[in-house]
DNA sequence: TAGATTGTTAATCGATTAACAATC
DNA sequence: TAGATTGTTAATCGATTAACAATC
């Protein structure tokens, strides 16, 4: 039943377990038909990634909806308690920090950082901001299992080298540059600009490359 | 030279600007290989992206960092002027219509909607905030090349429909939830849960799959 | 000429999906 | 039994990358 997962089938997960929460909560079973259906993928590629989280689907019926989604919610360790901290709290770090839908899914923001003396001390999301001078010391004491970086492009490296030497593992930017991390770091990326960017390849397309069509969106 | 680009390169056309845009102004020629290490990439798949916008590279020399940033641009469309929506203006509503990103990047909010009539009339980042029943009548004489949905997840599909209905032909989606929409409609997904739980599981990888690394970022 | 680097080929790798035996 | 659906195989498809002739 296991080993290591594709790349691709964790990335599905997440998008697996939204379809599966919006299900009316009378609802038993789903068929991979169905689930494909609902998550705009494939049946048979459906199949194939559940069947990395084990061989628990019923012939002639379908998957038990609530051990499906237990064995994704496991698979995806948000049955842990992870602690983030946010770096950078304007508009978008103070959204992340109001942001409710942490919790259920097993991450928790232990602290919020800025390098603007004016913010620290203020709060957001019921968080005290404290100076980014501290965050070193604060991961000597508090495990921290993701940083994210929300901060304006040109502090994005710096603030990242701060957290891969405090040993935090894993890193969520959100600022428009690319970083560089040490080897075994986690980091990924999120930005507005590069997803427009790509929509607009698919829009100028219409009269440029003839019949580019758009991939089925990515998680 | 040309005809349609595989979807992975259009993904990774951003990043490469990106890394271009870095380079100090002095700066006249790259090579792939420099440009590689710059965007974490491997140096023939560089060469290769590169080449589906023709046929440009000096051997012996490299690229010429001009030509190939405008070539990058003018195939993503970022010379064209590009009008945008935000619908939902919470906390990451506000934020993007605050972000000055979008201007440099061919990228313009044409308008601000919401449902709530207390936000109706007030302004973020310099746009009043119009109702959402006036955004179906508002596209008939303002094109609109992209919506985004910053909304909360339940109002999500409500709101695509909206703006498939409106001949908005692309949505990028901020709000939790998986969207369906109609056919040649072009949709990106944004979502922060999703992420974490992607990083999620690697770090609980390293005490259930052994090995598992994680893929290079994706854009 | 010698060194560097492109553009492209071909091999490899990984992801997707149709098909179907197994079985509920 | 008949119908439905899984789990898996094998074919296909697309993406990545090493290698190298072309050439600046």
């Amino acid at each position: 039943m296991k080993g290591t997962l594709p790349a691709a089938t964790v990335e599905r997960l997440p998008r697996y377990l939204r379809c599966l929460e919006m299900l009316a909560p009378s609802r038993v079973t789903i068929s991979s038909k169905e689930l494909a259906r609902l998550s705009n993928l494939n049946a048979a590629g459906v199949r194939k990634d559940l069947s990395y989280l084990g061989s628990f689907g019923m012939r002639g019926v379908g998957y038990h909806v609530d051990e499906l989604a237990a064995r994704i919610r496991r698979t995806l360790g948000m049955t842990e308690d992870r602690t983030v901290v946010v770096i950078g709290i304007g508009n978008l770090g103070s959204a992340l920090a109001n942001y409710g839908g942490f919790g259920n899914r097993g991450f928790r923001i232990v602290g919020l950082y800025d390098a603007d003396p004016a913010k620290v001390g203020r709060k957001a999301g019921g968080i005290t901001i404290r100076p980014i001078e501290r965050l070193a010391k604060d991961a000597e004491t508090t495990d921290i299992a993701v940083g994210i970086i929300a901060t304006p492009a040109k502090a994005a490296q710096g603030v990242a080298a701060l957290l891969s030497e405090a040993g935090v593992p894993s890193i969520l930017n959100f600022a428009p540059t690319v970083l560089n991390v040490p080897d075994g770091i986690h980091l990924r990326q999120v930005d507005v600009a590069t997803e427009l960017q790509i929509l607009g390849f698919y829009m100028a397309g219409r009269n440029r490359t003839g019949g580019a069509s758009h991939p089925d969106d990515p998680g």
